[in-house]
DNA sequence: AGCACGATTAACT
DNA sequence: GTTAATCGTGCTC
């Protein structure tokens, strides 16, 4: 018998590359006041170590990033462009900097919620964004650091009985938005996203 | 100074 | 219906 099962550390242990992959198909849960909000992870970027020039982690540790260079499983979460909040989600063993950022999750449950905040837009547009998810979830700068895998965690990914909820085909492109990095890491493909068959109505 | 972005607008098909 | 361009915003280094 299936069941959801929150994601330990073992699994965002893992390399960052495969992790990323992995959590395609994955259940994104925000806990908020007793209630869930959820969705399927349908969009992912892997960012790597000190030697990715396009990972905050490229200039060593610093007050911002100081979190994923710690335990994986924990949440890695920034602000930026003045007013936008992003969720990563820590990887690797303690002391190697890398992360992953949800970029984009199919929603599930807490639709009503998650209306009030991003209602203004049409629902395709609710979480098809790294800055979007932030807002409908209410993620910001308080979660930063908080451990996913702990229970009760505010935050965490489930999976059903270790797998995916659904089986998405993956395209591999370039990590968005990494306008003055140097190649080759401006251009690896180092971003996952769910093809958008499987009869998955995105809104 | 430079962002791991999003909402809007303006051009397209 | 889509894609391209623009710029607000405030925190980090």
């Amino acid at each position: 018998m299936k069941e959801s099962i929150q994601l330990d550390r073992n699994f965002f242990s893992q390399n960052t590359l495969s992790v990323a992959r992995n959590l395609i198909g994955m259940r994104l849960v925000r806990l908020e006041a007793g209630k869930r909000i959820s969705g399927l992870i349908i969009e992912t970027e892997a960012y790597r170590g000190e030697m990715d020039l396009g990972c905050h982690a490229k200039t060593g540790m610093t007050q911002r990033n100081r979190v994923m260079y710690g335990v994986p499983g924990h949440a890695y979460i920034y602000f930026t462009y003045g007013m936008h909040w992003m969720l990563n989600i820590v990887t690797e063993e303690e002391g190697f900097p890398a992360a992953v950022l949800i970029r984009a999750i199919h929603l599930q449950e807490g639709d009503d919620i998650v209306k009030l905040r991003r209602g203004n837009q049409p629902g395709k547009n609710w979480c098809n964004g790294p800055g979007k998810i932030c807002q409908a979830l209410k993620i910001t700068g308080v979660f930063n650091g908080v451990d996913c895998c702990e229970s009760h965690s505010p935050l965490f990914v489930e999976s059903n009985s270790g797998e995916p909820f659904l089986h998405f085909s993956v395209t591999t492109s370039p990590r968005v938005g990494l306008f003055k990095v140097p190649e080759p890491w401006k251009s690896i493909a180092w971003r996952f996203v769910a093809r958008a068959e499987n009869n998955l109505k995105l809104n």
